[in-house]
RNA sequence: UGUCCCGUAGUGUAAUUGGCAACACGUCUGAUUCUGGAUCAGAAGAGUUCAGGUUCGAGCCCUGACGGGACAACCA
């Protein structure tokens, strides 16, 4: 496409940042934009909370507005320290910062204790003594309203005398809990009568044992953002009814035209995993997976130990847009934005996994050259470096054919490869075990003037990847593919999702032959193995044992072909 | 027998105040290539869930169906 058909092309915007347009554009909140993104420090991040991150921060970033990071840490049962960090790392991974504006609803405990007792006093909340199953029952159904509690109708000095006892640590927890007073008959649920603070006797991991009632979700988070005087509260669909409750309280706490504003987006749903904390949790838990980093998790720490980088995951995000649809978008676009990455950036190194002995029966068995392999093709820059050839060397298994298919490329008896940046070479017999059937070694002779880099004229059909036998390094390489062998594992009503865990998810190869070069390779560092995929070096990778994982394999268009 | 949200190629998104349905991924050709990768060129694929209405003109506005989703945690 050409410059100026692309320069034609509109930039197209999200509804959102249509709508934070326009409100600029009419300067409300002066112009002002402040977001936040506000993770429940209860688990690892995943992919679906980069979408959020990307456009809480992103968003503001674009407008010259801020961003807080907000822990909504209002349920001690569930929450942990342990995450905050770990939060924080992923955040500032994918290329974000808050500055100093690092905020917990738990800085607000008090007063959000204060505007509870403000709402007691107008008439605005009760205590209800009733146990939970009794207030459910009244709730009614989506299609029937529901029915007032007796103590709705108790005094204001009666629930507030209640309210501070039940914070006095004098109750028992689940014997009473604060009601806003709103509407038993409204047709949204979340309007008869909320609860919106419950006795809880767990210590806080910030207050420890201050509080002994702890504020829900819904008084919490719309007053967090009034406070912080954030101006576009973005959150998934699933919030869409909570809004009249969170426009509700911001009503009874505000005292000027500012207001936040809640807007929700679609939630990213991924083919073949899924984004529930919970069901995350359970697969570590019961060692399905090795731990939150496991490199098939969709976590942030997964991903990034399975070799994505955080470039490919924002533009990944970027081309899945926001909207409101519930959609789910195909793996093979995250797979898409990571190969696009690492191609232009990754170094190409030779790997041969399954390892076949090639011996060039014309070649000194006492010489050795250092053949000249150029780094990155996409990127002259990278430069070139020297990888060792002798007599004896690795190839790909599957790379021979004793008795190959139509348009088969590669070596069979018989035919002519490249060894990729060497020689030219020709198979000319092969040793087979006839009791296993296994192919043990393949006997080339190579033509002397088809080294790469003489000018050399000559042409065959396949180029082939290899290792110089005498100067592999062995290497342990785990080949990931999905987690699940179903599109929609965790949506499926009568089928549990262990029942779809795929059992070939993770290979674990030993015995790999990698190029020399290879020994000093950093945790993490990324390469891509000439024909095979993208790699990167694992944590659990030593020196003396090193271990690469492999993060997405190059398209295969042969494998396709013969499908 | 409730309320709210949403229906545009296989998938995900576009389509400024109504004006020839566009882009990306995927798919398929061909060229090129010392990676069966990458790159380049091209093609197929929806007439916008359906039925009415308003209008010179509707994916967009109105009405009604149909389909999908959310809501009845002392979770967030």
């Amino acid at each position: 496409m050409s410059e100026e058909k692309k320069d034609e092309l509109k930039p197209s915007v999200s509804f959102i940042e249509q709508f934070i347009i326009d409100d600029l554009k009419d300067g409300k909140n002066n112009g002002r934009i402040h977001t936040r993104f506000p993770p429940e420090p209860n688990g690892y991040l995943h992919i679906g909370h980069a979408k959020a991150i990307c456009l809480d921060f992103g968003m503001a970033e674009k407008h010259g507005g801020k961003c807080n990071l907000r822990f909504d840490d209002t349920n001690p049962v569930k929450e942990d320290v342990e995450y905050i960090d770990s939060i924080k790392e992923d955040i500032h991974w994918l290329g974000f910062g808050w500055d100093d504006r690092e905020f917990y609803a738990s800085d607000y405990f008090g007063k959000l204790f204060e505007f509870a007792i403000d709402l007691i006093k107008r008439g605005l909340a009760y205590v209800d003594d009733q146990p939970a199953d009794v207030i459910s029952s009244q709730k009614g159904t989506p299609s029937q309203p529901g029915t007032m509690s007796p103590f709705r109708s108790r005094s204001a000095a009666e629930s507030l005398d209640l309210f501070y006892r039940m914070n006095e640590g004098e109750f028992e927890e689940g014997s009473h809990v604060l009601r806003a007073k709103i509407d038993m008959a409204s047709p949204n649920m979340h309007m008869r009568d909320p609860i919106i603070y419950r006795i809880l006797k767990t210590p806080h991991h910030r207050t420890g044992d201050t509080w002994k009632v702890y504020p829900m979700y819904d008084f919490a988070h719309g007053q967090s953002d009034y406070f912080e005087g954030i101006t576009y509260s973005l959150c998934t669909l699933e919030f869409e009814v909570h809004r009249p409750l969170y426009d509700w309280l911001v009503d009874q706490l505000k005292t000027s035209d500012y207001r936040p504003r809640q807007i929700e987006f679609n939630r990213l749903n991924l083919t073949y995993t899924m984004m529930s904390k919970r069901k995350l949790l359970e697969l570590v838990q019961e060692k399905k997976v090795s731990g939150w980093d496991d490199p098939r998790m969709p976590t942030l720490c997964g991903l990034r130990r399975r070799g994505y980088t955080p470039e490919s995951i924002r533009r990944f995000i970027d081309l899945i847009g926001y909207t409101k649809v519930e959609a789910i978008n195909d793996v093979s676009l995250l797979e898409y934005a990571i190969r696009e990455d690492l191609n232009l950036r990754s170094p190409r190194v030779f790997g041969v996994l399954d390892p076949l002995k090639v011996v060039i029966t014309n070649y000194p068995a006492d010489k050795v050259e250092e053949m000249e392999i150029i780094n990155n093709p996409e990127d002259e820059s990278k430069g070139t470096r020297k990888v060792p050839f002798c007599n004896e060397v690795f190839i790909e298994r599957d790379d021979f054919m004793e008795d190959p298919p139509h348009k088969f490329f590669r070596l069979a008896p018989g035919t002519e490869v490249r060894l990729k940046g060497a020689y030219i070479v020709k198979c000319e017999s092969f040793r087979k075990n006839e009791s296993t059937g296994i192919i043990e070694e393949v006997y080339c002779t190579y033509d002397p003037a088809t080294r790469s880099g003489s000018g050399s004229e000559k042409k065959v059909k396949g180029t082939l990847h290899w290792v110089s036998a005498r100067h592999a390094i062995d290497a342990e390489v785990r080949l990931y593919d999905r987690l699940f062998d179903h599109e929609d594992p965790a949506g499926q009503k009568d089928d549990d999702y262990r029942n779809f865990l795929n059992p070939g998810s993770l290979k674990v190869l030993t015995g790999c032959k990698l190029e020399p070069s290879l020994k000093t390779a950093k945790k993490l560092e990324k390469f891509q193995f000439q024909r095979l995929g993208y790699f990167c070096v694992d944590y659990d990778s030593t020196e003396a044992h090193p271990v690469f994982n492999r993060t997405v394999s190059l398209k295969d268009t042969w494998a396709k072909v013969n499908k």
